[in-house]
DNA sequence: TACAATTTGATTGTACACAATTAAATTAAG
DNA sequence: CTTAATTTAATTGTGTACAATCAAATTGTA
């Protein structure tokens, strides 16, 4: 019975798939207040620990092109949540930094994966399993 | 240090999130000859086991609404993969089935898992444990 | 110095993804 | 038999994703 091996239920990718939209279901309703989506959070989380990047290290971060960035720093910069600068020494680089009211939201926004975890009614040892293997896998790329 | 937790290294989501991509990525190359794309692969691993099933019930198994599914699945008829056909005994319902040549697909399908696989390189058991925690996520959902 | 190769963002085009709404058909209650 | 409630796809609008291409700036090398 070769042929179970295209059974979705045997597939590895379709859980994955699946449950990464189901969590960023989850986030919504969390970063609802802050009006950012889950990859805009993720900018967000990243700016919180340089203070500055530019958009090819911040690419290099997150696993993204410029072609997601680029309009997406640029709705977040409508909102006022970050400031895209041109660097001087080098004028082909734009270096994102977080605004006064980006800044803000760090304080309020530890209560996001606190109220994630509760959601996401997962054993320690499974989290931490999964975070294990994904990361192995990241690690490959 | 509660603060830790909004580090990026620290987030269990930001892995599920960018390994979907990558995954996703090593698809599509292993797709590409049967000219559809990972979403479209599902959809077509589904009909291989059923033959013949509602928009409904594909987007439930799936996880995928109409906003989704139509669009896809017209694109899909575009391309003589699959037929769609409103229902005689209940208007509302579209039936979604393989066409002769969705169909000869199957055959050579078995060999994007088995490639795929050998491009993950992951211990079996790993390769199950992920696959394990995913569906629990996905139960409770 | 010239100038080809490289780097970096931006742009374009296609394809999801999903919330919210709409429209059509069916079902159920009185 | 009517009409309100429900069911089911389709549509609309916003926001990712990413391949491919472009354009501008910088760097390396003869």
């Amino acid at each position: 019975m070769t042929k179970d091996i295209l059974k979705l239920d045997n597939q590895l990718c379709f859980p994955l798939y699946a449950a990464t939209r189901q969590m960023t279901k989850l986030y919504r309703p969390l970063l609802e207040k802050f009006d950012v989506t889950y990859p805009q959070y993720l900018v967000l989380l990243v700016l919180f620990e340089t203070e500055t990047i530019t958009v090819k290290a911040l690419g290099h971060r997150l696993f993204l092109d410029s072609g997601t960035l680029t309009p997406m720093l640029k709705r977040m910069e409508e909102r006022g949540l970050v400031k895209r600068t041109r660097s001087l020494t080098d004028e082909r680089v734009v270096e994102v930094t977080l605004t006064d009211k980006g800044k803000a939201i760090e304080k309020k926004a530890e209560e996001v994966p606190v109220a994630f975890t509760k959601e996401i009614n997962l054993e320690e040892a499974e989290y931490f399993e999964l975070k294990r293997i994904l990361t192995k896998i990241l690690d490959q790329v």
